[in-house]
DNA sequence: TCCTCTTTGAAACTACATTTCAATATTTTT
DNA sequence: AAAAATATTGAAATGTAGTTTCAAAGAGGA
């Protein structure tokens, strides 16, 4: 989407080497001057290189500086930021309504910012190619992973979701190139996701991840790579709350895309889908 | 300030000659596009060369395409519109990730209207006073029954998430009255669900129900009725996506104020499933 | 019809984003 | 502690894309 740069500079933070940091400070006080300045000046001006700048660019997944120039331009104008509320002990029914509102919609919206088109464009591509699409995801990821099986069997796409290590592995090991592995793990590091996608790496097999923005594990071996926000999570110990809203939302504009691209082959699909479940169940 | 480009360019309009007013419209129509292409691109595009684009810039009092593109760029975070958008054929994943951003959201801000106050906290309140709890749904609400169960188990609250029918009668004839059936199904007509419930009606163990808003089947078997907003699924044939999201709010609400209620304990219980994930993952 | 003023797009030009690369710092290994 | 491997850095080279120029074509007026 057409914002959300000066979020993935915060998020990036901490991950980034000393001359990007510079250039990461630098624009976080001054968004405007980006706006009006050229890579070297950037540069200069937070006492670095321009090659700084885009490697920042870069680092933040994202395609060059015109495209950072352009979220910029979209977080300057946007009204002020809701923000994440974690809910407190003795809190009221109506107050934790209000927050988990307030919550679950920003995830979304920041989710919403951090998407990259043309990685999702490949995405869309990638699976419409595919034979078969193999979910992989442990604990609340699992879910999402089955939801996302379930939305691919609907419109005639093969796909897997199981949670059992093994058994993927041994999936994968006998995986055709046309197939792909879709890893998902919010926090990027889930030791199984990781040793599925290595595998699927090393068998040439394409793969896709879905995790919280930022570098991370699982990311770093995926050919296409997205991402859900980064601060879904943060504030509330409250368990995987946001951050499952958010992934399945990102799974549903897959899914909505590749049915696009399909479109008259998916409502087909569909309706088939529809008879079928209304003929086991009413016998006509 | 970073925007008003769009507008701009109407308001100059009439003023243009040809070549820049195809510019114009070409613009206006795919703003999107802009972002991500070149002015030879755009000049082509609109069948005339780059060199317009440079000047319809400068007639517009721009210092260049640069200029353009940040304000166009601002025009673009526009607010979430109102109301659910069907998603067509053809339509570029730009306005698919913004149809979806509203629809999800949109569905969540409904749900949150429906929600009545006292028949939560009568949720709540057997929900945290029972021994056992039985999510059920088929399909999609399958899904959403075994997040809920993850959920459950996540704050020491025993929880069951079965799809097989028969498994569930058995489990729910042999019930005790401690136990609660939680019943999910977005049309409220599922039959395996309505069996369910009324075999736990008969056998008088407490039933809640998580419905799409009005009277259907499950919900009218239920002592303790949840609704989804409606209109969730109304608009696109495009399988269940607004809904599973509204389920899951809804799901999160009741989790978040059980885990209010016994503050306490509960943030006991995550940091020790996370210290048992931890001990598993690392060994430590 | 001829002249003047405007518009147009191809090609030349220029500026700036991006890549490369050698030097340097940092971490890991032995 | 030394050596090797790896990561970081900015200057310079490169290539891409924005901008300007200019000759040709068109429109309007005398």
């Amino acid at each position: 989407m057409a914002a959300g740069g000066l979020k993935m500079i915060q998020n990036m933070m901490e991950q980034l080497p000393a001359s990007e940091r510079k250039i990461a400070e630098f624009i976080l006080e001054n968004p405007q001057t980006v706006l009006n300045s050229t890579v070297q000046d950037i540069g200069v001006q937070a006492h670095t290189s321009g090659a700084a700048v885009i490697r920042l660019c870069k680092s933040l997944g994202l395609n060059g500086f015109q495209d950072l120039k352009v979220r910029i331009a979209g977080d300057l104008v946007k009204p002020v930021e809701q923000g994440y509320r974690d809910i407190e002990p003795g809190e009221s029914f109506f107050s934790i309504v209000q927050k988990t509102t307030s919550n679950s919609i920003q995830s979304i919206r920041d989710s919403e910012e951090m998407i990259n088109f043309e990685e999702l464009e490949r995405a869309v591509h990638t699976l419409s190619a595919a034979q078969n699409v193999h979910f992989f995801g442990i604990g609340a990821s699992g879910i999402i992973a089955k939801d996302a099986q379930q939305k691919l069997l609907r419109i005639h796409k093969n796909a897997t979701a199981f949670t059992d290590t093994h058994l993927v592995a041994t999936l994968i090991a006998n995986a055709s190139q046309e197939d792909v592995v879709f890893g998902i793990s919010h926090s990027g590091e889930t030791s199984e996701v990781m040793k599925i996608m290595a595998l699927a790496k090393e068998r040439g097999v394409k793969t896709i991840s879905l995790t919280k923005y930022g570098q991370s594990s699982v990311s770093s071996m995926a050919d296409i790579k997205l991402f859900t926000s980064y601060s879904s999570e943060a504030p509330f110990r409250s368990a995987a709350t946001s951050s499952r809203l958010a992934q399945l939302y990102i799974m549903d504009i897959l899914f909505l895309s590749m049915a696009t691209v399909q479109y008259e082959d998916t409502i087909h699909s569909i309706d088939k889908t529809r008879e079928a479940i209304r003929f086991i169940k009413e016998g006509k």
